[in-house]
DNA sequence: GAATCACATAAGCACATACTTATGTGATTG
DNA sequence: CAATCACATAAGTATGTGCTTATGTGATTC
């Protein structure tokens, strides 16, 4: 779960596409192929690097598994992007607007 | 200069690495190998795939090519983060420090 | 203006990665 | 308990990637 393999895990858009439709809320592997055009191993590949990354956490629920979004890897981007701060002003209102709404 | 061009970009450690370096002050491509054991080539296809992902800018100063970190690049990947800001609450009081910082 | 410098580009190669088909595994169902 | 389901793993393959050596290009220097 270091920078490395969440970057790795990250360069792929497939995978991004499966993280981004895991924030939309908790889902087995089954779910989450609807709507990508994906056989199930490589869905079980791809579940399987982002969770190695920390991106994803998984829950044996009966025979399914369920997949949810975990925050640990998140915070680790934002960790990363806070080290280069100095080099953000420019375009960053948008993100502190977010944190703002964060504050509520 | 998309995403996908950003995240492949930083997938890579030696990437990572020199975008780091860079992110101390602009400096051209034979400084930024001082310190990093890479052949001149490498750097040069490195800097060339950091440029195409607007991470990095590069100027011509004479005979040498000064780089520098291009904020853009940086925004994109706060915009990527910004989507899932639902999950960030747990380990983001950095981040929200970093940005408090900012506003003085 | 010939040599040199800083860097870019070309071509080739070793390795990584994302997919496929086939099969394994643990849990539920009839 | 046999069949089926949800998912994981294995093995093979095609493509991508990061490096190398060799060469090209534009600018400076002597």
């Amino acid at each position: 779960m270091d920078q490395d393999d969440i970057f790795k895990a990250l360069a792929d858009p497939t995978r991004r596409r499966i993280f981004d439709k895991l924030s939309t809320g908790a889902m087995n592997a089954s779910a989450l192929r609807e709507g990508i055009a994906i056989s199930q191993p490589a869905m079980s590949q791809h579940l399987s690097v982002l969770r190695g990354a920390g991106l994803v956490r998984e829950e044996r629920q009966g025979r399914y598994v369920n997949y949810e979004v975990n925050p640990d890897g998140l915070a680790e981007i934002a960790l990363w992007l806070g080290k280069y701060r100095a080099y953000w002003p420019a375009r960053i209102d948008a993100l502190r607007a977010l944190l703002k709404e964060m504050d509520q």
